[in-house]
Order: C-alpha cells, then structure tokens, then sequence
DNA sequence: CAGTGGTCTAGACCACTGA
DNA sequence: CAGTGGTCTAGACCACTGA
C-alpha cells in the first residue's frame, strides 16, 4: 500500500477532510446553497458518518457552514460584525444601540455578581435582560446588572413595563468614568441557546463589561454572541476583514 | 419506568453530564487535580465513551479541564487574562509587550493580506512572526503583516537575525494615527496548532487588528489565542472576573 | 411522513507519555 | 510497556422541519 502523501500520514482523516471540503465550499458552491445530506457525503467520502459530522463541526465553528436539525446543511455568509463598546463614555441603553429589552428583575445579588460590582452578596440588584438583533436574527443576549446603590433615585413602584427603562434611565445620569471588557469563549445555556436559535452548549464569545462611575463599579454587563455567526469588533471601526480562514491560507 | 426529572427529559445526555461534573468539579476537585480516565468515568455514570468525552469537551472548551493525550485530563486553572490591544498609540514589538519575535520574512502579498492592507495584490510585505508567552506557557501567536511601502527606511541586505528587528524600528517611527480590533472563533492550524500545544482544529480566538498612519493602513496583525485558556482583556485594565460559568448560574 | 441533522452505543485501534 | 486520551467505524434511534 502507498500513501499519496507519506508526509501528512498522521493527519487526522476529519482534519484532511475539513480542508477539502473547506476547498470544495469556496470552489463550488454559493453562500446559502444547500450541500449533500451527512449520509450522502460520508459514503461519498469514504469514511464513517462521525468522522463526517467531525469536519463539518470544526466548519461551522469556523463560520463557513451552518446546520439545522430537519433541513440541512448550508454555506454560511460571511460573519456579522459586531461592534463591542463602540464609543466611549456611553452608558448601556442608549437609544439605538442595537439592543432591545425583554425584561428586568430585581434580587438579591448572586456572590459572583456581588463580588464582581464589589458590593456585599444579597444586596439588592437589578437586572436588565437584552437582546440584540441585527436584520431578523438574534446575535446576542446581556444580561446587565445594576446594584440598587447605583441607581438611587429609582421610583418606587413601578410597572414591569416601566421598570427596565427607568433603570437604564437612572443609571444614564451617572458619569461614566470608564470601561473595560474580557472576551472569553463559552457555551450557551439552555436560556441562551433558545434566543440565540442554537443548542444548549453552541459555541458563544461571551463579554463581560465592567463600567465604572468614579472609582466605584456601577454596572457589570455579561454578554454573550453566537461564535460561529458574530466577529466581534473594538475600536475606531470593524473594517477589518481578514478572516482566520484566509489570512492561514495566505500565509 | 419513570424518570426522576419528566421536565428535562429533553436534555441531551451529555449535556446533563457536562452539569453534573462540573458541579463535581468545583465541590470535589482542586485545580491541577487529575480525574478518573475515560473509561472509568464513562462506566461510573453508565453511559458510552464518546458521550463522555462529549460532556468534556464542553467543559475543555470553556477553560474548566485540560485534557493531555498520554497523560489524563486535570482540572484547568482559571484562564489567563491577557491584555489586547494596551496602551492607545503603541505599536507593535515594544520593549517588554510580553511577544518574542521567532521569524521574519518578505514576500509577495498574498491576495487577502493585500486586500486589507490596502495594497495590490503581489507587492512586497515583511512578515513577522511572532508568539506571546505567559510564565513558560505559548498562549499566543501572531503575524504581523507589514508593506515594504510602510517601512521605506529599511536597510537593503540583512541577517535574518536583523530583519524582524529593524521592520518593527522602522515601523515605530511614523505616527499611529488609530487601531481597530476584531475577535473571532477560529480553529487552529498545524502550525499554530504545534505552537499552542494543542492538536489542529483547537478553538482559538482569532484577533485581527489594523493599525493605521495617517489615512492608509500601515501593517495588519493577525493574532492566535488558545480559547480554553484565555480571557481577551480590552480597555483600561483586566479586572473583571465574572465568568461566563459563573454568571450563568447567578442567573 | 419522508428527509434532515442530533444523540448514543460498543467496540477497535492508534499516538503519545512517563515510569 | 502500561496507561492515557484521540480517532474511527457501523449501526440504531430520536427530534425536528416542511411538503
């Protein structure tokens, strides 16, 4: 028995395969075309349908496939950009900042999230639900907390309607002083994963913001975008538009 | 046969086993310890080796484990915090930015790295390689792609020892005028994959960043973080220390 | 209800590590 | 060389979609 390529023996059979089939997408087929169904490309491939499926995730975890359950696998557009903290001295909640509120809660803080906004745990938090959308798709949700001491002037009773507008209403009249954010790679709860259209356990960028007023933390925001469809983007613009996929390619 | 829990009967099996251990994880289990292997784990909780590995996969790829062939899989530190993108008008290769530069070259650009340069496709771009450690950890590597036309200074015939040094001087004496960031999800590839210590098609975040003099973009940066164990800090520092793990339950 | 992707099994064998 | 995680197979069945 001879290999074609005796040097890439230890190559992985999915690895090999994400890279032909990686060719075979750019080559031969439009984004939002339809491929071959998994069974139909695995015996075409010659290999078992896991190692199949094996390829086609690292592809949709790249951006370049998308799959649902029931209809089928398809070439996935180029990644939504998203911009991330876009200018500074903005609180959250500004009028057309993409997000949109789907609720608002007060509790008593969580230890992390205490420990987070540095207050005590079981102080009284609010927290503000969002979702952002960018056409008809969901590419995000946040959960934003804001302690009740940030937010003294918060009337009394109010309506669930009223209730997370007048928080972020409050929280706007603070100076905001600065803020920092992580990005880190997670997976979508159960919550999540239904917003974002996604299974539990989907691959999502989650970003965390700390924004701070004074020297005190007034507001911490958790937010969390579907990885395989968002590119996230700091600074002045998101112009930028070498992908992993092609700058590895050119170099 | 009934089920102790009708409601979540939906629930895929690996994901209820990615709860139940990672709740073992953080009650049983100290950072640096080792688990019980595959096989003995898969038979404990009665299920098959690959839903198993399924459950810890989800927990690798969201920094809890660490798995290495040969060896076992451990429970992973907290990730590292790793600061993108500093101090606003730096450029890069400064003294102490935490990168070691392991290669230069110069070559024609390839169409992408062109595009985004703003250049034509084929004129001369040096490449610099570099790789970004933590302790004695690679956490990350990076290209930095840089057009002969930014650098006109550059002496002619230089040792490859010289190269890298004398493209990034060069490029420190002209004025940064901004730089935009973007994240993204990407797999990596052999090469990086060598670097990182991990096999290829391990997640990794993906930052790409233009840095622009005046009005043309002066040099691209493609750089390559371990997913599992990073934690992308932007803005004035990198304090926040909400995981997406532990946000999620407080919520 | 036909067709799709998602989950799960039981098993074999390979690549790698460190004693 | 024993023990570990990584790869791969062949098959069954499930959940979901849209005609």
């Amino acid at each position: 028995m001879t290999t074609t390529r005796p040097e890439t023996a230890q190559e992985p059979k999915y690895w090999h395969l994400r890279t032909v089939l990686d060719d075979a997408l750019e080559r031969e087929f439009e984004v939002g075309e339809i491929l071959p169904n998994e069974r139909e490309l695995a015996a075409r491939f010659g290999v078992a349908r896991a190692t199949l499926r094996q390829a086609l995730e690292q592809l949709e975890l790249e951006g370049r496939l998308q799959r649902r359950r029931g209809v089928g696998t398809t070439v996935a557009p180029p990644r939504t950009a998203v911009s991330v903290a876009p200018s500074p001295g903005t609180w959250p909640g500004a009028d057309h900042d993409g997000w949109r509120t789907v609720g608002c809660a007060e509790a008593a803080a969580p230890a992390q999230v205490a420990e987070a906004l540095g207050i005590a745990a079981g102080e009284s938090v609010h927290t503000v639900r969002r979702v952002r959308t960018v056409g008809d798709r969901t590419v995000g949700t946040e959960i934003l907390y804001v302690p009740a001491a940030s937010v003294p002037g918060l009337p009394r009773a109010l309506s669930p309607a009223e209730h997370a507008p007048a928080v972020l209403r409050e929280l706007r009249l603070l100076e905001l002083s600065g803020a920092e954010s992580a990005v880190e790679l997670g997976s979508a709860r159960a919550e999540d994963a239904k917003q974002l259209d996604r299974l539990p356990g989907a691959p999502v960028l989650v970003v965390t913001t700390r924004y701070r007023a004074g020297a005190a933390t007034a507001a911490v925001a958790v937010s969390t975008y579907r990885a395989d469809t968002c590119r996230l983007t700091f600074g002045d613009g998101g112009a930028v538009d070498i992908t992993h996929h092609e700058a590895a390619r050119a170099s």
